[in-house]
DNA sequence: ATGCCGCACCACGTGCGA
């Protein structure tokens, strides 16, 4: 009887979809995540082990700290990415990874101060995604060690966030999907940080500074993480006094998506674990994955 | 108040980061 019954279930569920996969196991979701990777070439072989266990479709990258002569292409190719690069000796420098082929569309922010100088912005098509994929570099603003009272950096970082809204207005005004993630070294609320007390008035905190990050995303914009991560959930812990140990942490980095990637968002984490690892960044990557268009 | 750590480089000291 058991088995009569059972084979009847069967060819009644014969025309039905299959039960859902959980999400973690979709093949069709399309993954993107951002990092700053504080030195590509110190920290390759974090940035393999990354790729090979979570495998994106699409990584940002910040801090690189090299130009295109020393970036490392080759390594890449071979753990199968391609990369778009806005790079700079020494400091700053972005990156764009990509499973699929990219095409740069522009490797300065529209406006920014000084030109775009410095190399914080990069934006690229993915004509297989569909999208644009920006990987953004916010300037620190905090004064010199040797100059506390200055406030040449804040006001280089305030011109460079209006830029940025302003950039993000336009986006929004278009039709083609987008993701901008990177490190905006904003702490947007104080539950971002282990200690507000100790980041009261800083460069991070300000109200000046708060407002441009709200003005930027405003635009019509969804943070991935905020949707899934608790409050308490951090991307970067400093070097110094074991602070990830302590989980003396801070939420600087984020990835935002356009209104159509937005209703597709299925979960968002930090990838804290590669916090964790001997020679690692100071940050960890944030990912979230999409459904597919 | 300072260094705490780790990165790059005109490198054995300095600038920068958050």
């Amino acid at each position: 009887m058991f088995h009569r019954s059972f084979d009847k279930d069967m060819n009644q569920d014969s025309h039905t979809k299959p039960p859902p996969r959980p999400d973690c196991r979709r093949t069709d979701d399309v993954c993107v995540s951002t990092w700053n990777i504080n030195s590509i070439n110190a920290h390759m072989p974090a940035l393999s082990e990354y790729l090979r266990q979570n495998s994106p479709d699409i990584l940002m990258l910040q801090e690189i700290k090299t130009e295109t002569d020393g970036f490392p292409f080759l390594e890449l190719a071979a753990a199968g990415y391609n990369a778009a690069i806005a790079g700079q000796k020494s400091y700053n420098g972005v990156a764009i990874l990509a499973k699929e082929k990219i095409e740069v569309v522009r490797d300065k922010l529209p406006d920014a101060p000084d030109g775009g100088d410095q190399a914080r912005f990069i934006e690229s098509f993915c004509p297989a995604l569909r999208s644009r994929f920006i990987s953004v570099y916010v300037p620190n603003g905090q004064p010199p060690a040797n100059d506390p009272e200055s406030s040449d950096r804040l006001e280089y970082k305030l011109a460079w966030m209006d830029a940025l809204a302003a950039y993000a207005a336009k986006l929004a005004n278009q039709d083609t999907p987008f993701v901008i993630g990177g490190d905006f070294n904003v702490i947007e609320y104080d539950g971002d940080v282990y200690d507000p007390a100790e980041f009261k008035n800083s460069a991070f905190t300000v109200s000046s500074v708060r407002e441009r990050f709200r003005a930027f995303y405003y635009t019509g914009l969804t943070d991935a993480l905020r949707r899934f991560a608790p409050t308490g959930a951090y991307s970067y812990w400093d070097y110094r006094g074991g602070a990830f140990e302590k989980n003396n942490g801070i939420l600087l980095d984020h990835l935002f998506l356009s209104p159509v990637w937005a209703d597709r968002l299925v979960s968002a984490v930090v990838d804290d674990g590669f916090r964790g690892v001997p020679k690692s960044s100071d940050h960890a990557p944030v990912s979230c994955r999409l459904s597919s268009l």
